[in-house]
RNA sequence: GGGUGUGUAGCUCAGGUGGUUAGAGCGUACGCCUGAUAAGCGUAAGGUCGGAGGUUCGAGUCCUCCCACACCCA
């Protein structure tokens, strides 16, 4: 440049804006949301709905203790997009937060609390306990509420449900009542864990395990008979000869294995009087076998012959201290013979014992037998375990196997032959002395093979530190397979009926969840509904004293009393049932209180929480017509949980299923996929991000990650993150800056626009119906990816990168006026179509050009396309400009790389184009302004052999020219009529837009 | 131990019904620009598609087994 040309900088229009590059986020959040908690942007938007079709994201409550994790954020994110984007397509979309306020890990809060005072939660009445918990929740509500609102999320925060409000407490009563009155409730037994010392059952959070020393014995069950099934003999393909084999085989058989003994083990002497039956595993092998020798001191005898698993003889004998040679093996023992063996327990036919045990035994195959350690067989009290009670109620033989032989305080009934009154552990939690007992016994009778000590891991009292033993107990239960009975029979008569059906009724995002809530529907057992605790909903309901579960009027069903409780709750709350003087207010002058056992169980929380449908959707002004919701947004684990009882709960007193949608998350692992912990480091913490990055990346986080499977988070991710974030930031700082002082007057309309604007339009409508379908779909991963990379990829590296020469240099040409207006209609729609994802950055765009006290991006919606916008012809035809551009640019990277020029207006490139239609194309646009270049010559003339190709743009050959002339010192481009205008080293459109 | 699901470049993700040298963006390296400047443009490197078998003329895509991780259950 010479000394004495001015500078024409500041003639250009440069971009003009406030908008930092650097966002802030961390420190300027917080106003935003002061911001739209002053216009009241969400009561707002409920306001001015109109006739907006309602769309209702029904929330599933999170656990009001604890400071939010990572999966709590994901999970109010995910929501909030889902409510945010429906809203700005059109709908008037609901958001009610909730909070699960219920349950035990309150209550161990506060039984805490008392513990490091002294203070005993026995001695505390129970209405004074259930206030402590009910403060304890609205604390941490309070601190969670603070902590959603700060990641952006949107709802009735001044409004949320709580499961504890008075009107839910009432309503989840009401659902109670009705499977107390439509008979689907009954009182049934299940084996719990049971703390003797403390006499109540414990959940498997409120255990510990510790190494234990334990008896363990080796039990003889005598086989009292061999019986191989029929139809073995029956076959009519079969010779007599066969037949005849068969039947000595089975004679042979018979005579060996009848009187020979099945020896089970067990670390729990004291099951043994509530034994039941034993089992074996069909796929192990087993033997008999024979005892040829004993030591002096032993309770085997000299031909006493023992069916055991031959992976397991030799250190059954050893324990029984039998040496080599003392035992051999007489033969197989198929599990078909197996099958045909009946069994005897030991204490049968035993004197005293007056036929308590004299039953044959049951005796089957099952799956949880293991040939690793005990004998390959196991003897089962199904009162006391679990697999057990399991096998046989899925038999359908509970009535015959459920004994009642232990006590609450864990002795045994006082009738029971030898052993009544004996204890399984002392009141301070020490052995007693019912093992022993039975071990004598069994001694004494010849019923034990062995005995020994054995340490192992076993399950304590987490509060008493004493063993728990398993125990059943008498629990309330929805049975799901009886009849409801309530006329609303359209999606079948059972629960399990209609909740199978339903589920096809649903739309499942992903759809792996349908086969996932079905199967569990499919198999699952009757809905255990009670708990032994004092925090929650209790079952209202009366029981007649003296009466068995199986009687007819057990249960009292008197819709006068069941009002007497509602009406009580919805005034008092649950408290209500616990007064002094309950009992006889809610039985009124029609029964006899003495006559009536009020029951103090309260209810599996997942009933409350099941319940969320009917004292939110149904029952609240801002729920929904038909109290069923668009949308529940849950975790994969809800299908377990949530989703799971909403519709057992729904399908029971509705006979519909509570929601049309159901959408699930997987969970967030860390940056190498595995689980987060404390003790390894791993975690990351939303309120760190919050601190470190600002929500708007965490909510980028969540929109950029495939939430439907399990996602990563750690720093690495987090910094790519921002970046993206930065990228985007600064690609809408641009058009905020070709926007300045843009104004209505400027806007052209788009006939009147040049071809590469038509064709940002054409875009603009394509990427308008992949936003809304996505948002539709709840893909906010598509979304963000199709529109980040329009950002990137269109508009950035190519439409901004071409335009800049019109927007700076140009006067006030209509080519610069269409520029701007399609900038403004890039800004109207990418700013509402993020606006989901980035709440606070994108308010912070919008009232860069809209301030105003009322102004915010969060009250627009979405605009519509005007449907000429979409020219597929014109887009055929620029995909083919922009396939001969890419040849262009590579040719000048060739030159660039081999320094012959820098800029890329220092070249006038000749460009071969051999295909006529690509050549009448390029004719009509400005291919040099695409290209970026001073100039440009189009030929169809075969390209010499020296010139540029892109193997993947065929019939382009572009040879490289210098441009000739001067550089305009006011738009850089080098031309020959640089220096023959007024305005000193100028081109002629410079010249004139300096006037 | 059982059931379900996931596994494609450093990161986040695309890859209808099996078919040419597996794609994109970000990041990285290098170059350009210095009028989006702690920015912008371009080019390049980078993948045994978790592993091993099998079906097929041909498999990231179908089948079997295995591995890792996660969730639910026992």
């Amino acid at each position: 440049m010479c000394a004495d040309t001015p500078d024409y900088k500041d003639t250009l229009n440069l971009p003009k804006t406030d908008f930092p590059m650097r966002a802030g986020l961390p420190k300027r959040e917080p106003g935003w949301l002061e911001r739209w908690n002053e216009i009241g942007v969400y009561d707002r938007l409920r306001e001015e709905a109109g006739d907006r079709p309602p769309f209702t994201l029904h929330d599933g409550p999170p656990y009001a203790n604890g400071h939010l994790h990572i999966g709590h954020a994901l999970n109010k994110t995910i929501k909030d997009m889902i409510v945010r984007s429906h809203q700005m397509m059109g709908h008037d979309a609901r958001y009610i937060p909730g909070w699960d306020c219920h349950g035990l890990p309150i209550e161990w809060k506060i039984e805490e609390q008392y513990r490091k005072k002294g203070k005993n939660k026995d001695e505390v009445p129970v209405i004074d306990f259930r206030q402590e918990c009910r403060s304890f929740a609205e604390g941490w509500i309070g601190v969670q509420r603070d902590e959603f609102k700060r990641l952006g999320i949107t709802g009735n925060w001044a409004d949320p449900y709580l499961t504890m409000d008075f009107h839910a407490e009432r309503v989840i009563a009401e659902e109670f009542q009705k499977f107390l009155m439509n008979g689907t409730l009954y009182q049934g037994s299940k084996p719990v864990m049971w703390s003797p010392v403390e006499e109540t059952a414990l959940a498997e959070a409120e255990v510990e395990y510790h190494d234990k020393e334990s008896f363990t014995i080796w039990v003889k069950f005598p086989v009292t008979e061999f019986r191989l099934p029929e139809a073995d003999v029956s076959d009519e393909e079969m010779s007599d000869e066969e037949r005849e084999g068969i039947a000595a085989a089975k004679a042979e058989a018979r005579d060996a294995l009848v009187g020979a003994k099945v020896v089970i083990w067990t670390t729990t002497p004291w099951t043994i009087p509530s034994n039941k039956a034993v089992v074996f595993g069909e796929s192990f092998s087993y033997g008999l076998y024979e005892v040829t020798g004993t030591p002096e001191e032993c309770w085997a005898n000299v031909g006493e012959r023992f069916i055991l698993a031959d992976k397991l003889a030799a250190q059954t004998f050893a324990k029984a201290r039998l040496e080599e040679g003392q035992w051999r093996r007489v033969r197989d023992v198929t599990s078909a013979q197996l099958a045909g063996l009946t069994l005897q327990h030991p204490l049968a036919g035993v004197e005293g014992a007056n036929g308590e045990w004299d039953d044959a035994r049951d005796f089957r195959a099952a799956d949880f037998v293991t040939d690793e350690e005990g004998t390959g067989f196991v003897h089962c009290a199904p009162s006391h375990g679990m697999e057990e009670y399991e096998l046989y109620r899925g038999l359908g033989m509970l009535d015959r196997v459920i004994t009642y032989n232990v006590m609450d305080d864990g002795s045994f009934r006082e009738d029971l032959p030898f052993f009544g009154g004996t204890r399984i552990l002392k009141a301070n939690g020490k052995e007693g002395d019912a093992n022993k007992a039975v071990i004598d016994k069994l001694v004494e009778v010849g019923g034990l093979l062995a005995r020994g000590k054995i340490k192992h891991s076993y399950p304590h009292s987490w509060r008493s530190k004493a063993p728990v033993i398993f125990r059943n107990t008498p629990q309330w239960f929805a049975a799901i397979d009886r009849p409801v009975g309530d006329g609303q029979d359209q999606n079948g008569k059972t629960i399990r009926e209609r909740a199978l059906t339903c589920i096809d009724q649903v739309k499942w995002t992903p759809k792996t969840g349908r086969n996932r809530l079905h199967s569990m529907m499919e198999g699952r057992p009757d809905w255990v509904l009670s708990r032994q605790r004092a925090w929650g909903v209790p079952l209202t309901c009366f029981v007649k004293k003296g009466a068995r579960p199986t009687e007819p009027d057990f249960l009292l069903r008197d819709e006068k009393v069941n009002a007497r409780i509602l009406e009580a709750f919805e005034a008092e709350g649950a408290d209500a049932w616990y007064k002094d003087g309950a009992k006889e207010r809610f039985l009124g002058n029609d029964y006899d209180a003495s006559e009536w056992v009020q029951v103090f169980d309260i209810l599996d929380v997942w009933f409350d929480s099941g319940s969320t449908h009917a004292f939110v959707l149904r029952d609240r002004p801002d729920g929904t017509k038909d109290g069923i919701a668009d949308v529940y947004m849950e975790g994969t684990d809800q299908h377990r949980g949530w989703f799971h009882s909403s519709l057992l709960q729904s399908v029971g007193t509705t006979g519909r299923a509570p929601y049309r949608n159901v959408v699930t998350h997987g969970f967030t692992l860390d940056e190498k996929g595995n689980k987060m912990s404390k003790s390894l480091g791993n975690t990351i913490v939303p309120e760190e991000v919050v601190k470190q990055y600002g929500a708007d990346i965490l909510r980028l986080w969540v929109a950029q990650a495939d939430y439907t499977a399990d996602q990563r988070i750690g720093p690495e991710i987090l910094k790519g993150t921002a970046d993206s974030y930065r990228r985007l930031r600064n690609t809408l700082r641009f058009m905020l800056g070709a926007l300045a002082h843009f104004e209505e007057g400027d806007r052209v309309a788009r006939e009147e626009m040049p071809e590469l604007e038509q064709w940002v339009l054409h875009r603009l409508a394509e990427l308008d119906e992949v936003v809304r379908e996505g948002y539709r779909a709840f893909d906010f991963q598509h979304v963000f990816q199709q529109v980040f990379q329009f950002c990137t990829v269109d508009l950035s590296a190519y439409y901004f990168d071409i335009r800049k020469d019109a927007l700076y240099c140009d006067g006030d040409t209509e080519r610069r006026r269409a520029a701007r207006t399609v900038m403004d209609l890039l800004f109207h729609r990418l700013t509402t179509w993020l606006a989901p994802v980035l709440v606070f950055t994108m308010e912070e765009v919008w009232l860069e050009r809209f301030p105003g006290e009322q102004s915010s991006i969060h009250l627009q919606d979405m605009p519509e396309t005007p449907a000429d916008w979409r020219d597929p012809a014109l887009s055929e035809k620029w995909q083919m400009v922009r396939r001969a551009r890419r040849a262009v640019t590579a040719a000048l990277e060739v030159q660039r790389s081999e320094k012959v020029i820098g800029a890329s207006l220092e070249a006038a490139p000749v460009v071969h184009v051999e295909d006529e239609a690509m050549l009448a194309a390029l004719k009509t646009v400005n291919f040099a302004d695409l290209c970026i270049t001073s100039d440009i010559s189009l030929t169809g003339d075969p390209a010499p052999q020296e010139a540029f190709r892109l193997p993947e743009v065929e019939n382009v050959g572009v040879v490289f020219e210098r441009a000739e002339g001067q550089k305009c010192q006011r738009c850089w481009k080098i031309l020959p009529d640089v220096g023959t205008h007024s305005h000193p080293d100028t081109c002629a459109r410079c010249d004139e837009a300096l006037g």
